[in-house]
RNA sequence: GGAAGCAUAGCUCAGUUGGGAGAGCACCUGCCUUACAAGCAGGGGGUCAUAGGUUCGAGCCCUAUUGUUUCCACCA
């Protein structure tokens, strides 16, 4: 026995309970495979510091509507789970939290601070995946994973042994970006510029023989303790005669030599750069160029070496105030300039990075991006929207190598042994007992990967690679990945061509790519600005669905949204009317199960409403199949609300008064079944209240998750009847608008008469139709009608007259009348000239020359009816 | 410096291969009508940024301009 569905809609009663009851009867997992084939999403992993906010509510939700369509579609499907270890935020979590009780990491020692890492895993690495559950993923959380699990070890142990073998992995002395803060070295994609205001300084160098001076420009003063070098174009003539030359470095008193490189631009500044390879990207290949020392001046928390006093151990910006003054007092200076310049900053602490040379591991790349870079440009791998590729491409196509080494401890351990006594390299899966060449004792190198050298391998290594396993057969290549563009570069691109090296194939075939949730301002939702707004509490007080339907609505794929108070209420507004519209239904019903019955019981409601919605089934699945999440969305909602409640509900109503009649058995059964295909419809955007309701409508059996998703079906589309049925709604519409011009109190009914070209066959059924909905006492269909006191309704299938006498103001009549002609006669020399254009008729499509003919012949009819009503109200 | 997005109703945004401009919210007027006031019925409100072009036909395609946002690169 069905229950009735509580007065209000409570999502809170019933979306636990739900969840619970999908996950006991594991309708997350994988079906058996029905022939359709596979269908396969790995869930970008969350870091385990994290806490669900709308960023991740956005993403799981699309992505759990794509996973519950292809399931309910009849594809094995699976949504793959996971987490990420995030080295540098955990391990900066960490550190803090060692903080507070007075320790630091050489405290507790490496063992110790790994022991802590995993303990605060094990207590907060599951808060997220519970926060999902809230959203309604439907996951296979048995299948969950974590990038430091034995598995993802596994394969990254397995990709850096292989890449190293080709040559592809080397260690090396190179220029990286050091986050002073987190004292590590960070990849170039980890760097955020930003603009700040600076100054420019201008310098004298002077000569060792005493003969004068060159001025240098820099933004960066303190860096000249590690100068080893002025460049000069080769080909400036102002500085030819100076290179080789000697130059005493001021306050140091180190000579370096002038010497003629192209990297220079002798139109930018003075022409003569001071060259600091330790500390500059392009300074490091001048120097490499022409042999010049690497001085490293400062230390790993951005101070002062203790080589230079006397700025030893000062921080950075204390000693480039100090030497600046120094310079001054000392007539180095010559002026000081405002300066607007681009500062790297560290994307995880907001810490101005200070380039520096520094013996880390990198990923060679130049051979890696090929076969990425033609993946996507040869069509195998597509971006939603199409867009994102340029972005893509442009990255990949002017990558430089990863560095891939961090020193840090919370992550993959480089698996590279040195030997303490010969210094031999050996990398390998296990520790080597002895050095091969010296037989001396081997140390593993202290550092660990980047979290996103794991994260490369994510679509793989959750499927048991590098072992060929069943769900890598089955599930690998993963069919779509959901993701927002701001990582685009970290991750996607490192997919690519990991999955392209190591597994041969792509990871995925479409990427699609959302934006970012902002608040209802249009800000950036930030911690710093206390404007982020918490999914769970929006759950909480309005439902997962309703969050859903927030985010999944009025947003196109890789767009930004704003999300506000007012888009979480019209959603949940949408439910609850979704919510009363079944109740309306259960609460009419006496039949026992809702079979539809056969064509010839259909009345034309039923026709039309059918027909409307194989309409709809047609435009949301080829929506749903071009990602078109939104469209697809909204075109569910209009037609629950604007078709199915607003018409088919109140036409129904004069069905129901008798509802053991055959007409009104038929007219539950229809209602029903309308309504159960359109919760098929919804449910893989609103899961929640569509099981509820679905589970009590009569005749459902098991969930609506595992139900098949509506197909549609041309055998229920009757396009003629649809067609006369909205001529009679557009006649009640027209009725509706002349009594609210005329103020007509809706209590006041009125008998109407109708003389009208609708078929024979329907004129007996609408006639409580006109009664419901148009306020009419009675309803007399006529041929004719010729009562001069009567409110005249033209439309291009019928007039309606009302007599009203005592409402009409024949002047007022008249003036509309003639108003209403002169639009009909507009819109038929509009359609007339369109029609007479040689050009339209012979190369527009013929639907299109028909439908504007169609238009035509009903503007004409409406004309008639409209000149008829103007000579009845003429004279008077 | 390079590239991309956006510009549509008062606000926030849709607009699916080019075929007569839409929604939500706000506003105005009526309404407790056999579910729903978190509602119903009706209404006002737009030179689709500007200027050209292609086309029988342009919000949509092309070019330029203006405003705006973002990404990438980074010359000291």
């Amino acid at each position: 026995m069905k229950k009735e569905l509580e007065k209000t809609y409570s999502p809170s009663d019933f979306e636990k309970r739900i969840y619970d009851e999908w996950c006991e009867k594991g309708y997350f997992k994988p079906s058996k495979d029905s022939g359709k084939g596979s269908y396969s999403i790995v869930m970008p992993p969350p870091n385990i510091t994290g806490q669900l906010h709308m960023g991740h509510a956005l993403d799981n939700t699309l992505q759990d509507i794509l996973v519950r369509y292809k399931r309910m579609k009849g594809f094995s499907t699976l949504w793959l789970p996971g987490t990420d270890h995030a080295s540098i935020a955990t391990e900066a979590k960490i550190v803090e939290e060692m903080k507070k009780e007075g320790l630091t990491k050489d405290d507790v020692g490496r063992d110790g601070f790994l022991k802590r890492a995993r303990e605060w895993n094990d207590k907060y690495g599951g808060r997220i995946i519970e926060q999902l559950k809230k959203m309604g993923s439907s996951c296979d959380w048995d299948r969950k994973r974590f990038t430091l699990d034995e598995g993802c070890s596994k394969a990254v142990r397995e990709v850096f042994l292989r890449l190293y073998e080709k040559g592809l992995i080397y260690r090396g002395e190179r220029i990286i970006n050091w986050c002073p803060h987190c004292l590590t070295s960070i990849s170039d994609a980890e760097v955020e510029y930003e603009t700040q205001p600076g100054h420019f300084w201008h310098i004298k160098y002077p000569f060792a023989d005493g003969s004068g001076y060159v001025e240098i420009a820099t933004t960066r003063p303190e860096t000249l303790l590690g100068d080893t070098a002025v460049a000069v174009h080769p080909d400036d003539e102002r500085y030819k005669a100076l290179v080789g030359k000697m130059l005493v470095l001021p306050l140091v008193g180190r000579l370096i030599p002038v010497v003629a490189d192209e990297y220079v631009d002798p139109e930018f500044g003075t022409g003569c750069v001071k060259i600091t390879p330790a500390h500059d990207p392009n300074d490091f290949e001048v120097g490499r160029r022409h042999g010049l020392e690497l001085i490293n001046m400062m230390t790993d928390d951005a101070r002062i070496t203790d080589e230079f006093e006397p700025y030893a151990g000062m921080e950075r910006y204390e000693a480039r105030d100090a030497i600046v003054k120094d310079l001054e007092e000392k007539g180095y200076l010559i002026s000081v300039e405002e300066h607007e310049h681009n500062v790297g900053t560290c994307y995880r602490c907001g810490t101005t990075v200070e380039p520096r040379a520094s013996l880390q591991w990198f990923v060679k790349m130049s051979s890696l991006a090929a076969p990425a870079i033609e993946a996507v440009k040869d069509g195998r791998i597509k971006f939603v929207p199409e867009r994102f590729e340029k972005n893509y491409l442009r990255w990949m196509e002017n990558i430089r190598d990863w560095c891939i080494s961090r020193q840090l401890w919370w992550g993959h351990r480089i698996p590279a042994y040195y030997c303490d006594k010969c210094g031999r390299t050996v990398v390998s899966g296990d520790k080597p007992d002895a050095c091969p060449d010296c037989g001396g004792a081997m140390t593993q190198d202290p550092d660990t990967l980047d979290t996103w050298f794991s994260s490369a391998l994510w679509p793989f290594s959750t499927m048991g690679w590098p072992d060929s396993t069943e769900d890598y057969e089955k599930f690998f290549p993963t069919s779509t990945l959901v993701t927002g563009y701001d990582i685009i570069t970290f991750w996607v691109s490192r997919m690519i061509f990991s999955s392209l090296e190591y597994t041969g194939e792509i990871p995925f075939d479409t990427v699609l790519i959302h934006g970012l949730v902002r608040d209802a301002k249009g800000r950036k939702m930030s911690k710093s600005l206390g404007n982020g707004i918490d999914p769970l509490e929006v759950i909480e007080k309005y439902g997962a669905d309703a969050l859903r339907f927030a985010l999944a609505t009025g947003n196109s794929p890789g767009n930004d949204m704003r999300f506000s108070d007012e888009k979480i209420e019209a959603a949940r507004n949408f439910a609850n009317k979704l919510w009363n519209a079944a109740r309306f239904v259960l609460i009419n019903l006496t039949i026992e199960k809702a079979e539809l019955p056969p064509e010839s019981s259909l009345a034309i409601e039923d026709k039309w409403i059918l027909t409307r919605f194989e309409n709809t089934v047609k435009s949301v699945t080829a929506n749903l199949d071009r990602y078109e999440l939104g469209v697809a969305l909204s075109t569910i909602c209009d037609f629950i609300w604007d078709i199915y409640c607003d018409w088919y509900i109140e036409l129904s109503k004069a069905s129901l008064s008798d509802r053991e009649s055959e007409r009104g058995r038929c007219a539950q059964s229809v209602l029903c079944y309308v309504l159960a295909e359109t919760l098929k419809l919804l449910h893989p955007f609103m899961p929640f209240i569509t099981e509820e309701i679905y589970s009590n409508l009569p005749g459902t059996s098991g969930s609506i998750m595992v139900s098949d998703y509506p197909e549609y079906d041309a055998a229920l589309c009757f396009e003629s009847e649809s067609a006369d049925m909205e001529k009679v709604i557009s006649a009640i519409k027209a009725i509706r608008v002349r009594r609210a011009e005329m103020n007509v109190a809706p209590s006041r009914k009125t008998k109407i008469f109708i003389v009208t070209k609708y078929p024979e066959a329907f004129k007996k059924e609408v006639h409580p139709f006109f009664e419901r909905l148009a306020a009419a006492s009675e309803v007399e269909l006529v041929d004719c009608y010729e009562d001069d006191g009567a409110v005249r309704i033209i439309t291009d299938s019928a007039s309606v007259y009302i007599p009203m006498a005592d409402m009409v103001d024949f002047e007022a009549e008249r003036a509309r009348l003639t108003e209403e002609l002169k639009k009909v006669d507009g819109e038929i020399s509009r359609a007339e000239s369109k029609l007479s254009n040689e050009n339209f008729t012979s190369r527009a499509p013929a639907a299109v020359v028909g439908a504007e003919r169609e238009k035509l012949a009903n503007y004409k009819a409406k004309r008639e009816g409209v000149l008829e009503a103007l000579r009845a109200v003429e004279g008077k």
